[in-house]
RNA sequence: GCGCCGGUGGUGUAGCCUGGUAUCACUCUGGCCUUCCAAGCCAGCAACCCGGGUUCAAAUCCCGGCCGGCGCACCA
């Protein structure tokens, strides 16, 4: 049978050095790649093109945070209860089942948030059985989607190999607030290896363990989604797949794509605001500058039940394959101040940015102030929780605050699914008047992460060609990891060395270049073809008369002379393609 | 995690049914030749996925594992 595409690039990947199997001298691990020589120019090529763009041309900076994670960190960021599937399996067909699906199939009650003995109750009580064999289930157990490790001896603290890079961001708000000198909006990038241990990973690079994420964390004031530079990309035509077009069933999948300039499409509210509009346009961008094949990009919105927990609007850029078809490589999300919420609750330290109005105000206030004597006898341990909610109370908060209690004489304040009631007596309320310069703001998170891995196995496959008689890689100059072969015609008289002299000067250059005698000229060419070599650079009879060379282009074959003193010169121009 | 199929040099394969350590081609390396797109000649490197069992003897038969493909499940 003839092979798919998918094998021809494995196979090519494999045997020239861009992607092997992790572990292979010991039977190797589902789940893991190694990038080889090649693999690695080609990523760290990727990966400087996104500096390029983010980082150079957005300003954002990057930072770079453990992999290892303490339990504290991924609690708060609710990926401890998120990342951790129950499952029950049959004693009799070893068949395993998602625990909480399988009794909402039988059973009409919310699982959400059932411990495992409460799941494993319910199954007994509602007499459920395997729904392949009828069979006896067993126990309810956790599969854990992340690699727990422990930190230090004796195992007492327990760690996570990150599931994002996301978090390390996040937990270092404050000295980030602090670097930027805490004017919003920021964004801020970390490029790193994340880990999920996925139940059954496969196609090759496509779901791995541990995989490369590029990640940009922008920080938004919540009100103020728009973003100063949209008009230089509010033309930019985008394929978008809307979430009420992707459900509905009259569409055919034709039609339920719709090209439209970004600024329409958030004009029309298809997409939610300027900033994910706006990365979304640099996505494509990106893509296509790295060379991404762009009639294969489209960007599709999450189904509402698709929707991690943390976000409220996300859109996946997606590349299409031949053997996958579309594949999701990056997920722009608002994920709003969920994780920033969340991790001042879980560790106490407030954060948040002050945001100077640009008038101040004078407005008549209330202060509210515990009392705590009273306060902490009834509440003891939670006063301090209490004492922090009062305080982040925004006006308006107050001010409800302060009817509700006249009115009704309590309040009842919810914080993380507690509920507390608060007395008049419990607090002193003081009407004041006060200037205030600005306030205290929760930033949102905009967040576009990028799966490098899938990125550049979408790269190798736009970049594939076969012509007649040869294979090649169609990779821009920018990108290819080998630049330049440095080639004898043949291995005659000065040849060799004038060859292996130009090659050092490349080098030399910063040029990655190789040199290559070994074969008839063609055959050469060819090798580096294969591995998508942007120029061939030929020493010949001429070249001993007169000190020029022939450079080839790879994709035309063509060939023109170029002195050796313009060389480097003539390279580095190409190579900015 | 379940089911089906598969796993022999770097690659593609022959051998497996019918046990006796491996075929061929390409690639690759060294040399010769060669003045522009996988030419030719000589020499060379290089493999039975792992573990256990049966047997005098296992690439071959049996069991388990690992890896890969497909289907199911999973993929915040």
């Amino acid at each position: 049978m003839e092979k798919d595409i998918y094998e021809k690039i494995m196979d090519l990947a494999k045997r020239r050095g861009y992607l092997w199997s992790s572990f292979e001298i010991y039977g190797g691990i589902a789940g893991f790649v190694d990038y080889g020589p090649l693999g690695c120019l080609l990523k760290n090529n990727i990966i400087s093109k996104f500096r390029e763009i983010f980082i150079v041309k957005e300003g954002f900076y990057e930072i770079e945070s453990p992999t290892v994670t303490p339990y504290e960190v991924l609690k708060a960021s609710g990926h401890v209860d998120n990342f951790t599937d129950p499952i029950v399996e049959c004693k009799n067909c070893l068949e395993s089942f998602r625990a909480d699906h399988l009794i909402e199939e039988f059973v009409d009650v919310d699982t959400e948030r059932k411990t495992l003995k409460e799941l494993e109750e319910l199954i007994r009580k509602y007499n459920i059985r395997c729904p392949k064999c009828g069979g006896e289930l067993g126990e309810v157990k956790k599969f854990n989607l992340m690699f727990v490790t422990s930190i230090g001896p004796g195992g007492k603290r327990t760690g996570y190999m990150r599931p994002e890079t996301a978090q390390g961001i996040f937990i270092q708000f404050k000295r980030l607030a602090q670097f930027f000198r805490n004017k919003l909006p920021f964004g801020v990038v970390q490029i790193g290896k994340s880990y999920r241990n996925e139940i059954s990973p496969r196609q090759g690079v496509i779901r791995l363990r541990e995989f490369t994420q590029a990640e940009i964390e922008y920080f938004v004031h919540p009100e103020r989604k728009e973003h100063e530079k949209f008009d230089l990309v509010k033309d930019e035509i985008v394929p978008l797949l809307p979430a009420d077009r992707q459900m509905d069933e009259n569409l055919s999948e034709e039609e339920k794509i719709i090209k439209m300039s970004i600024g329409e499409a958030v004009e029309k509210g298809i997409i939610r605001h300027q900033i994910i509009a706006y990365f979304i346009a640099l996505t494509k961008r990106f893509l296509e500058n790295i060379g991404i094949d762009k009639d294969k990009i489209r960007f599709r919105q999450h189904l509402p039940n698709e929707m991690a927990h943390y976000a409220i609007d996300c859109w996946d850029a997606e590349i299409y394959t031949e053997r996958f078809g579309w594949i999701e490589c990056v997920g722009i999300a608002d994920r709003t101040d969920y994780d920033l919420r969340s991790h001042s609750y879980h560790s106490g330290v407030e954060l948040s940015i002050f945001v100077e109005f640009d008038e101040e105000k004078e407005i008549e206030t209330y202060e509210i102030n515990l009392n705590y004597k009273v306060v902490g006898r009834v509440f003891k341990k939670d006063t301090k929780v209490i004492e922090e909610y009062i305080s982040n109370l925004s006006e308006k908060d107050k001010e409800n605050f302060v009817k509700t209690l006249e009115k009704d004489g309590k309040v009842i304040i919810k914080i993380n699914e507690k509920e507390f009631e608060i007395l008049k007596d419990y607090v002193e309320i003081k009407k004041v008047k006060k200037v205030i310069k600005g306030e205290k703001v929760i930033p949102h998170v905009i967040e576009p992460s990028f799966g490098i891995d899938r990125i550049t196995y979408c790269l190798l496959e736009h970049s594939y060609r076969e012509e007649d008689d040869r294979v090649y890689l169609d990779l821009k100059p920018s990108i290819a990891p080998i630049k330049a072969y440095v080639l004898p015609l043949v291995n005659k008289e000065d040849m060799p060395k004038i060859a292996m002299e130009i090659k050092e000067m490349l080098r030399d250059n910063g040029i990655i270049a190789e040199y290559d005698d070994s074969g008839a000229i063609g055959r050469r060419y060819m090798r580096a073809d294969e591995i998508g070599v942007p120029f061939c650079i030929t020493v010949d009879g001429q070249t001993l008369e007169d000190r020029t060379v022939t450079v080839r282009e790879r994709n035309t074959r063509e060939q023109i002379r170029v002195r050796i003193d313009d060389l480097v010169d003539y390279l580095k121009e190409r190579l900015k393609e």
